[in-house]
RNA sequence: GGCCGAGUGGCAGAGUGGCCAUGCAGCGGAUUGCAAAUCCGCGUACGUCGGUUCGAUUCCGGCCUCGGCCUCCA
């Protein structure tokens, strides 16, 4: 089996063939952290998380940054609003940031850098490309020279002429030519800086990741993600500087890009206002359900958001859980996914064929007869939930979840139903019944004459 | 204007030159005291007009509509 993936660089899908199989190494643009971050940030944390899952299942070790952007006007602007330091922000979302991402099921990346542990090495590179004719310094601002570098605009797929022509930023009068774009640019005394030899200063957003990259993974990494619209300017800049700063060597051999969320076919945007947190959202969802719903359609497609796609999502995930709860008392036989669902994954992480195949999973669980069956099912089932980032809770508590429930009353209801039942008093019996149903609970009479219960 | 993507059943959303996605919702049946759950079955789905083909939702072309990037943005 092997992995293919789509290369938004060639505009194909290819096969994956990392540059070292005993070290594999993807880079992942995170969060600017000034902010909550909303259910569309989350859809590169929650798609790169499949692929780092996968890929862990087939390689030794993978290596998997996923940056933090602690230095922006964004970020200068929110705390000069609330008159507080730039780390009381940038400390703060960062650990909401990582506590949103852990309730919606997606691993610590191996590395988590962040933009000011790493200036040294941002000043470095820029001086690289100064030494090497691809950057100059111009009224403390220090440019990267974009006509020096011919391969500018093949991720993008855009000329310099068309650039230009659509250009809608005013061009700043010290750029030697109006596409060049800035690697250091000056601070004034309010705002945050560092000491570079270009004067006092911070960097520039696109240096930041290179440096990042360069430092921890080396010239070449395997994976380069984020979402679609970093594609252009940000990745395209970085492969500019990141190529240049390396001599011509490959930036990155694949470049993949996820798609965006939208809510009623519009681009789920901050500049829109029509987010929604993922801090909101897990008032009212668990974070699986939501993962469950991101995983619904290919990354790359667009994906539109709405209540009803969690709703449906936690349906889903019901079934399954109930399914897995039948079966919880028996030992599982089997800890491989089944092929059908790695290879869909294996496919340019086809996600909803993967969940078709979950769902083919659960039904075969449902209708399964001996236990020889349902343990080697249920190893499948929850192999392919670890693939995923799913299932692999505890199926009473994802059936209890999010109620106070008393649970020694709900067995005294349904054993007073029981003797109702028993005394063939069905009307008592259906009283009790709704008593317990009105406190969010539903029972189950089960063949071998028991009543189980279950959060609705 | 330039570049790119998309239009699939009530909803979400895969995929394929001829046969089945899948889930949610709905309907019918089995089961049940009744339910719930589960299983079985059902619904003339592929924007539009042409072309290629024995055959197209799938390939090609025109058209219509929608969205994205070109500015911070996952």
């Amino acid at each position: 089996m092997s992995l293919i993936l789509y290369n938004t660089l060639t505009r194909r899908k290819e096969l994956f063939t990392p540059l070292d199989p005993g070290r594999v190494t993807m880079y992942v643009c995170g969060p600017t952290v000034y902010n909550y971050a909303h259910i569309g940030n989350a859809r590169p944390a929650v798609v790169f998380d499949v692929l780092f899952r996968l890929l862990k299942a087939r390689y030794p070790q993978v290596l998997y940054a996923r940056n933090t952007t602690d230095v922006d006007d964004k970020i200068n602007a929110a705390a000069k609003a609330q008159g507080v330091p730039i780390r009381t922000i940038t400390d703060k979302f960062t650990a909401i940031y990582r506590a949103d991402m852990s309730a919606l099921g997606v691993l610590p990346p191996t590395l988590e850098p962040s933009a000011t542990e790493h200036i040294p090495q941002m000043i470095a590179m820029i001086e690289v490309l100064m030494a090497k004719g691809h950057a100059y310094a111009a009224e403390g601002h220090v440019m990267f020279h974009v006509p020096s570098f011919t391969g500018y605009g093949q991720l993008s797929g855009r000329n310099r002429d068309d650039m230009i022509a659509g250009a809608r930023v005013e061009v700043a009068p010290f750029k030697k030519d109006p596409a060049d774009f800035v690697l250091w640019k000056p601070s004034t005394p309010d705002l945050p800086g560092w000491d570079s030899p270009w004067g006092r200063g911070r960097p520039g957003w696109h240096i930041e990741c290179s440096a990042m990259i360069e430092a921890h993974l080396g010239p070449t990494i395997d994976i380069h993600g984020g979402g679609h619209d970093l594609i252009f300017p940000h990745h395209e800049n970085e492969l500019a500087q990141g190529t240049c700063a390396h001599g011509g060597k490959t930036y990155a051999q694949v470049w993949m890009h996820n798609g965006f969320l939208t809510m009623d076919k519009e681009k789920m945007s901050k500049s829109l206002g029509n987010i929604v947190t993922v801090h909101e959202l897990l008032k009212n969802a668990p974070g699986e359900a939501l993962r469950w719903a991101l995983l619904g359609a290919h990354y790359r497609q667009p994906l539109d958001w709405s209540d009803e796609t969690v709703a449906q999502a936690k349906a889903t995930l019901d079934r399954a859980y109930r399914a897995l709860g039948e079966v919880w008392d028996i030992e599982a036989k089997s800890n491989t996914a089944p092929t059908a669902l790695t290879e869909a994954l294996e496919d340019d992480l086809n996600t909803p064929k993967a969940m078709a195949e979950i769902a083919a999973l659960v039904k075969a669980l449902n209708s399964a007869k001996d236990a020889d069956e349902k343990a080697r099912l249920k190893g499948e089932l929850l192999a392919a939930g670890t693939l995923l980032g799913v299932l692999q809770q505890d199926p009473e508590k994802w059936l209890a979840k999010d109620l106070d429930i008393d649970e020694a009353w709900i067995i005294q209801m349904i054993e007073a139903r029981a003797s109702a039942r028993k005394a063939r008093d069905f009307k008592e019996a259906d009283r009790i019944r709704g008593e317990i149903a009105a406190a969010g609970i539903e029972i189950k009479d089960n063949p071998d004459g028991t009543t189980t219960w279950a959060a609705k």
